[in-house]
DNA sequence: ATTATCTTTGATCATATGTTCATATATAAT
DNA sequence: ATTATATATGAACATATGATCAAAGATAAT
């Protein structure tokens, strides 16, 4: 095989070879890819659900508003460590706070939550549907 | 403050005093919560969306199937870290994969994982909408 | 059969993550 | 003002995670 041939997939690309089978797809998902800060943004907001105890939050506060120290009872955790990923939980927008006193009652942020929780929760249950 | 007031939120639950102000709440969780094997599942499958590089791949994945050396070229990773990302997406049932000879074409799972990733940037993008 | 191409796998390592403990803030009650 | 309640914050530490390198499968071509 001569190099001509060798190298049909290897195409240079900021002066280092890079082996690319469908060029124009690379080229068109480098097109349409969204802002480096967006996906930084989107992704942060998947982990935040992609964690045991926060998603059992999260999925407790799709019947009711809680508040920290129930949440806590709930999870088996310290109020702390609730706390902790509370302020995270908010941070993405996925849950609000209420203040009643001294009582701040979280819940979720909005219906895209909800939708999320819904969809990962029979995306699970029925890969194939 | 008197002894019993002093404990009027502390319930004993397996030998140690937990506090709580809305026992029904916490007992409503309790009983709606899922299964913990389900709920492992649900938070690895977010996980997997919630890393940078990932999410790049998937959103790639939205417009043409891709096989693994074009996604290495898109992200600028090496076909090797590609492939392992592509593995833990694929046990969670968020891509599949279809041979053509030597190459894998790789494809977004089903109609759930474009949804997780809509609504995800739309969450994102309008967070109050 | 041998070689090339495309992809996968296992080990390793630096970094990121979740929890705990100690402490601080905020609101309410006495 | 002082004390109690409810929550938040910062530091520290053990574990989890993602990338790389080296090597191995798997399919196709010669």
């Amino acid at each position: 095989m001569d190099e001509k041939n060798q190298f049909q997939n290897r195409i240079n690309k900021d002066l280092c070879n890079v082996r690319m089978i469908h060029l124009e797809r690379v080229l068109y998902a480098k097109q349409q890819a969204i802002p480096f800060k967006e996906l930084e943004v989107m992704s942060m907001m998947y982990k935040m659900l992609g964690d045991p105890t926060r998603l059992k939050m999260l999925m407790a506060l799709r019947d009711n508003e809680m508040c920290v120290c129930d949440l806590a009872a709930f999870t088996g955790l310290t109020e702390s460590a609730v706390s902790h990923q509370l302020r995270r939980l908010r941070d993405l927008a996925l849950v609000k706070k209420r203040r009643a006193g001294q009582v701040l009652y979280y819940s979720l942020d909005d219906e895209h939550v909800e939708e999320l929780l819904e969809i990962g929760l029979a995306h699970i249950r029925d890969p194939y549907t």
